[in-house]
DNA sequence: AAATATTAATCAAACGTTTGTTTAATTTAA
DNA sequence: TTAAATTAAACAAACGTTTGATTAATATTT
């Protein structure tokens, strides 16, 4: 085992995105990630600890390739925001049971201080989008569109099929038991669905 | 008091928007309202059978309106989305609750039945919406779009700003305390928004 | 209409479990 | 040999639930 604080985490995600934080014990972990109650409580210090360890380890992949993409001089602003789409929607569905945790954790709002840390993961994210998209519009290559709701849009539907596996599979006519989220077809569905809805609602020269 | 189930099951599902099912305690909800401990048994029997008499109380307010919108014969497919687009954001923002309580299940998975339960509530809404674009399309009055995916788009994007009042405050640049959800200049923006990206996207002469 | 019987609603207290956490002893590794 | 890691056992607190007694409301009988 190599580094067993982060095995306790990956264990953590999987329990946490199915029950929930609330609904997940320490002893459903443990038994789960194969150590001792106790252990927990020895690397985290306490269940709220461990959850905040996990979301500041693991979200961390977050950032990064939006900012340099923001700061790209060489793409234009459509291609910007087709490489955020393509960007999101790779990292979303390569991390599914996580971005559940923290989809829960924006619903729930009772822990105040980790609520607002969640938050703010996705905050500097808004502000690189609608960045791209008011100097878009400024150079008249988009349409005065509303640039925070488009990114709503943007990642809302993302959301809307990565949050729930049964609902997605629902909308999709599929077999309940099939995984769209491992599977390539859908992931090219989805990117090409986004590109042409935000593409026609930005640009004036289609 | 007129009805003591009514009355339990509305400070339940503010309860447990605020802190989710588990996270809310059988002592928490009878002290917000006031009873009782023993009075959720007396009446539900659990709390479980609580969470499922709640949404099978409140989830009929989802239905009806749609199968009506889609057997009007007097308006066009796109008269009908639009239609369709007002009375979610509507009912939403009007019960953000409640649409809380519903997405924190859709986004955790133990309890199975209650799981199914609230993703069939959404898919007769999915099959009627996915109709009228598919309608329109072999109309030839819409784009070859891809149907499921349009309806996510739709309500991803009113969820994105209804799921997290803080996430929607950041994203609309707002003070973190003032509530969206009551603003009528907000509803209005968010109508207009999703109106404006869907008919770009679907109207081949918009 | 008054008195009685029956049902429903409410309550404080207690039930047995499960919870997160801590302890103190033991094993492992450096 | 010392420090770190692991363990089974125990801790108090909180949990959902049940109990048995008491009050309120309704129905029945006189």
């Amino acid at each position: 085992m190599i580094d067993k604080r982060e095995h306790i985490i990956n264990h953590a995600i999987e329990l946490f995105a199915e029950k929930g934080f609330e609904g997940t014990s320490i002893r459903d972990l443990a038994q789960k990630a194969d150590v001792n109650v106790a252990m927990v409580n020895y690397y985290f210090g306490s269940k709220d600890k461990l959850f905040e360890a996990l979301v500041e380890m693991k979200a961390s992949y977050m950032k990064g390739k939006l900012e340099e993409l923001e700061n790209d001089r060489t793409l234009s602003e459509i291609n910007k925001i087709d490489a955020i789409i393509d960007n999101y929607v790779d990292r979303i569905l390569s991390n599914p049971a996580f971005h559940k945790v923290l989809q829960q954790e924006l619903l729930v709002t009772h822990r105040v201080e980790l609520h607002q840390n969640v938050s703010n993961i996705f905050s500097q994210n808004i502000r690189n989008v609608t960045t791209i998209i008011e100097r878009g519009i400024a150079k008249k290559i988009f349409k005065k569109v509303d640039p925070q709701l488009t990114f709503a849009s943007i990642i809302g539907t993302i959301n809307q099929v990565t949050n729930s596996k049964i609902m997605c599979n629902i909308l999709l006519n599929q077999d309940p038991s099939s995984d769209p989220y491992t599977n390539l077809a859908f992931r090219e569905r989805l990117t090409s669905h986004i590109k042409q809805l935000i593409h026609s609602h930005l640009l004036i020269n289609p």
